[in-house]
DNA sequence: CCGTGAAGTGAGAACCGCTCTCAGTTGGAG
DNA sequence: CTCCAACTGAGAGCGGTTCTCACTTCACGG
């Protein structure tokens, strides 16, 4: 995850080349400090805490914008809202969230089109995989998040 | 999709050991006619044609309880609303569905639990696949839902 | 450096899928 | 037939997300 701060100050900016506003940097370092997944709320109440006055509508936009530019990647969703965590995997991947403390994982896609019916020609398709990371199994009572 | 009707008068009933209304027995028959993915709000809007008076509520607690004994599967999203569809196949497996008709196929699991990080166990994955159908692709103009 | 226009922001309302509540109904076991 | 738990319909409520609108701020060209 330290790499993922590296980033944001390489050319690669976490909003692609959209224009970079001082709450979207705040936003962006926020998410860089969340280790393992998060949901736009939590990051919003964390952002809040460093940096008062940033709106809840500003954080959906900005991880919006930071989901787009490939910075953040959606990993699934736990009650209802949707989880993310910033990603600097490359390629093709998805991510195994860990329930009990969020730490997320990038996962190589193992998917086999031949396991397709004949003649589907696949747009897209999503993986969430959820489980208890290893720090979790062997600690009895896992981190919270 | 034809098989699936016989099921409404099988042993395996949709509810699994539930009760059957009425209601339930027209949501479940109605659910049986719909060729393809639908979300409970399409269901209602169908069931409510033939049979008015039933609540969106009422499909809404069918569904789960249909999708609870395995009669219905969830098999994606639009929209934001959940796509469901009957399945009457066994055994573990995903669903490929058709972005324009809304054809929907069992896909094998091709999981590989070797790609996982090492000490993570996993509880559950979710996969949704999204695409065009073989008939959506020859004929210029696909179909609707 | 400024002026300028587009992009971004904050607050709150709105939206929408879904669930809950509650009083009334009904299926089916006994 | 009786009885009660399960089910129902209507509408309110909930929670995550998006939209609207007036205002601010970034960054580029001059």
């Amino acid at each position: 995850m330290t790499e993922a701060r590296d980033r944001l100050s390489s050319p690669a900016a976490p909003y692609g080349s959209r224009r970079m506003s001082s709450a979207r940097r705040a936003i962006a370092e926020t998410a860089a400090l969340m280790d393992g997944a998060f949901t736009a709320e939590s990051l919003h109440d964390r952002v809040v805490a460093s940096r008062p006055g940033i709106g809840l509508a500003t954080v959906y936009r900005a991880v919006a914008a930071m989901a787009d530019a490939g910075y953040l990647a959606r990993v699934g969703e736990r009650d209802g809202a949707a989880l993310y965590a910033v990603c600097g995997h490359d390629g093709h991947h998805h991510h195994a969230v860990c329930e009990r403390c969020g730490a997320v994982t990038p996962v190589e896609c193992a998917f086999v089109p031949s396991a397709l019916p004949a003649g589907f020609a696949m747009t897209r398709h999503e993986v969430a995989i959820y489980g208890v990371c290893a720090e979790c199994q062997g600690s009895e009572r896992g981190g919270s998040r």
